[in-house]
RNA sequence: GGCGGGGUAGCUCAGUCGGUUAGAGCUGCGGAUUCAUAAUCCGUGUGUCGGCGGUUCAAGUCCGCCCCUCGCUACCA
């Protein structure tokens, strides 16, 4: 028996689970329980990752204390991934006891072995915040292009990079002050040091053979020393005797693995130091996407080495998630959250899903939401339930339930199935999910054509036939059997309710090997729904963007240089859309909610102003858009502009029959939007935090269609 | 700008060291069947393998240039 630890990378505490994540808590799960049937022990551990400026500056704002903001978080990830049916064996904090002890271990041990230098850093301060600012909390005029509100880091309009003290005219993103230079002690991990010894691992067969040639890429272009300490106010650990200091939240995160295993050793009464500080006790795989690669296959083994801890046996890479051939990103209407998926449909179609497209590379996986219908439904319902459905009735209304006593002859069919499981097993361990799964409906086919041709409809109309007919349903309910161990790791409820249908104990991998006979079955129910089209569609809808911001995020596009470098919506999308501890701990403002309404806007010239041309228009009519349950579709008399035609999201509040002859504001310069409804000409103005409460703006008595306002 | 990954049938993807008429699943279409959640079974694909040029007896597969796309990168992880 293997003993194995998985982790899957530790979620950010600000921000909600979203199937970006779960790409990688689905893959690594079925990882997980795939070792379990096979009678391995594994264990898999996973945690909130909490420290960091986004969490407290998001804890300030909403007046709670980071630590109840990390705690509220948590119970909501929890919730998530258990609604996903995601085995943790402990899913933890980073902010624990635990993670502090290790922390400080992995610093300490490190230290001691002259792993830690220390130097002085200028940085930008904010006076009135009293904090340093991580460059995308800071923004201003670009260096090279001069391109406005750009921040620190990058720019997004030449896609330079700067240094943040090179910004012009740069201001606090949190309170719009004018940072001033301040110099700072900061301690630098030695990464440098680690060379050789990461060269190594590399070749241990650690990693892809894609990711190691990225490492190659990166050894050329030389290791950097990590700069691992933060200046307080920071939501962290204090660093041993440097009192103000911080750890950096990159240093606590992945310790976090360890800090989870650990509380879980305590809790069960296992030895932690036999798992994390000896190599030959238990393997350690990690999953993560390919955005924390860096930090999980050089700074990551190399603080572990240098301080004397095992290092992971591999680490696994997978690619982003796209939806409908798009990056996730909220104005796209493509951002959804493990929440809105939960709340229509079934978590298991979204694991077959993943699983159906998974593989031992870095690709990344595109969430086509027709293709997941018809692939859902054919599949799992059409082929391999279908099985059980097609054959139960017969035994229990012609045999009492009663399978035949002796495994009937079936020429060598189950035979082959069992065989399969060799091959399949082989796939599951290697991450190749999306060939077990044709595999495993490769054997599914089979088996409707046995059925198919052993046609027991007809047997059932001749007494005489009887026993083949009780053979043909006990060899179909048999394989079945067999395909719901092979699918049992991707669809674990399903399983279950097939062994409540068989009334068979839990599975095991070798179970496969010993046929039912003179086994009763119970009574067969619908074991899986098919993926109702319409609930999908209502999940677009709940994610669908006002659109507004839909007109907004197609009018940033445009203005964006042609290789689009992220806006502030993609980036966040971007960040999250993949996995998990991501970019999240890089101190990025793209977790930081939109301002409060007690704050306006960013401050802008008359004449950027007068660059939006409204106008005041008169609604001539207004329909419900078939299909959206927000929109409007409303024609509207703009004077010498013409007619224009403009989807609505004010649905909820504004009855259409009250609109035709009202008078109100329209911009109509607006980048013209094509939906699915029709193309959109422009955006009417209204007040509100939307849903019902929105209110259509009009201008006074006297204006008329057309009129220019300014 | 540099580097890297992609671009193969309506959709999602395979295509090993270059080699017979480029494949699979799903969809569609035609037929069969009716036990089954309008499920199943049989049959059915004339695709400029992103574009152009080159190497070769032979290229989706190698080389060059270009286009599109995603990502990495410029003391930043």
């Amino acid at each position: 028996m293997r003993r194995i630890l998985v982790t899957s990378a530790l979620p950010y505490a600000n921000g909600q689970i979203h199937l970006g994540h779960l790409v990688e808590t689905i893959q690594t799960d079925i990882w997980v329980r795939f070792q379990k049937l096979q009678g391995h022990e594994c264990r898999y551990f996973c945690a909130d990752d909490t420290h960091g400026t986004p969490v407290m500056i998001r804890a300030r704002q909403e007046g709670i204390t980071p630590e109840a903001l990390v705690e509220r978080i948590h119970a909501e990830h929890l919730s998530d991934f258990d609604g996903f049916h995601i085995e943790f064996d402990n899913y933890y904090t980073t902010n624990s006891q635990e993670n502090r002890l290790l922390s400080e271990e992995v610093y300490l041990n490190n230290r001691q072995a002259g792993n830690i230098r220390v130097s002085q850093v200028r940085q930008a301060y904010c006076e009135r915040d009293g904090m340093f600012l991580p460059d995308r909390f800071i923004r201003g005029r670009c260096p090279a292009c001069g391109a406005e509100d750009q921040y620190g880091d990058a720019c997004e309009v030449c896609s330079g990079s700067h240094a943040p003290l090179d910004l012009k005219e740069p201001r606090c993103a949190l309170c719009g002050d004018a940072p001033v230079e301040r110099e700072s002690e900061h301690f630098f991990f030695r990464l440098t040091a680690f060379e050789p010894f990461l060269k190594s691992w590399i070749r241990s067969g650690a990693l892809q053979p894609e990711m190691a040639n990225k490492l190659d890429e990166w050894f050329e272009a030389g290791l950097q020393d990590w700069d691992i300490s933060r200046d307080g106010p920071y939501f962290g650990f204090e660093i041993p005797d440097a009192p103000g200091k911080y750890f950096y939240v990159w240093l606590d995160a992945p310790i976090g693995y360890m800090a989870s295993t650990w509380a879980w050793c305590k809790r069960e009464g296992r030895d932690f130091d036999a798992i994390w500080r000896r190599d030959d006790q238990m393997e350690v795989y990690h999953f993560i996407g390919k955005d924390i690669l860096y930090f999980h296959t050089l700074f990551w083994p190399a603080t572990l080495h240098g301080a004397g801890f095992r290092v992971p046996n591999a680490v696994y890479v997978h690619g982003f998630l796209t939806v409908n051939g798009q990056k996730m990103s909220k104005s796209r209407g493509t951002f959804i959250t493990a929440r809105q998926y939960l709340e229509v449909l079934d978590p298991e179609y979204l694991r077959y899903y993943y699983a159906a497209k998974l593989t031992a590379r870095v690709d990344d996986l595109d969430l086509n939401l027709d293709d997941f219908i018809l692939r859902v439904n054919s599949d799992l319902v059409g082929k391999v339930v279908n099985i059980a459905s097609r054959s139960a009735g017969f035994i229990q209304k012609r045999f009492e339930g009663l399978l035949c006593e002796r495994y009937p002859d079936d020429g060598g069919l189950r035979d082959r199935f069992v065989a399969a499981g060799d091959e399949i097993a082989t796939l599951y361990a290697g991450r190749e999910y999306a060939k077990a799964m044709r595999a495993i409906m490769q054997l599914a086919d089979e088996a409707n054509r046995y059925v198919e041709a052993r046609a027991p409809w007809t047997l059932a109309k001749d007494p005489d036939q009887s026993d083949a007919l009780h053979a043909t349903c006990t060899v179909a309910l048999e394989l079945f059997r067999i395909l719901m161990i092979y699918l049992q790791p991707v669809l674990p409820k399903l399983a279950e309710r097939c062994r409540d249908f068989l009334r068979l104990p839990p599975f095991t991998w070798e179970a496969r090997l010993h046929p039912l006979q003179a086994h009763r079955i119970g009574a067969f129910s619908h074991l899986m729904e098919r993926v109702d089209p319409k609930k999908v569609e209502q999940l677009i809808q709940s994610v669908a963007p006002p659109v507004e911001s839909i007109a907004q995020a197609n009018a940033k596009t445009a203005t964006k240089a042609k290789k689009a470098p992220p806006c502030a919506v993609d980036t966040e999308s971007k960040a999250t859309a993949s996995a998990p501890a991501a970019s999240a701990p890089n101190p990025a403002p793209t977790h930081v909610p939109a301002p409060s309404p007690a704050v306006t806007a960013e401050t802008i010239d008359i004449e950027t102003f007068g660059k939006i041309d409204l106008r005041v228009a008169r609604i001539l009519t207004a329909s419900l858009v078939e299909g959206a349950d927000k929109l409007l579709c409303l024609t509207l008399d703009v004077g010498e502009l013409g007619e224009k035609t403009v989807f609505a999201g004010i649905r909820q509040a504004c009855p259409p029959d009250t609109l035709p002859g009202r008078l109100t504001v329209l911009v109509a310069n607006l980048q013209p939007r094509k939906m699915r409804f029709g193309t959109s000409e422009g955006m009417v103005l209204a007040a509100g935090p939307g849903g019902k409460e929105l209110y259509l703006l009009s201008p006074d008595s006297g204006a008329t269609p057309g009129m220019r306002i300014r």
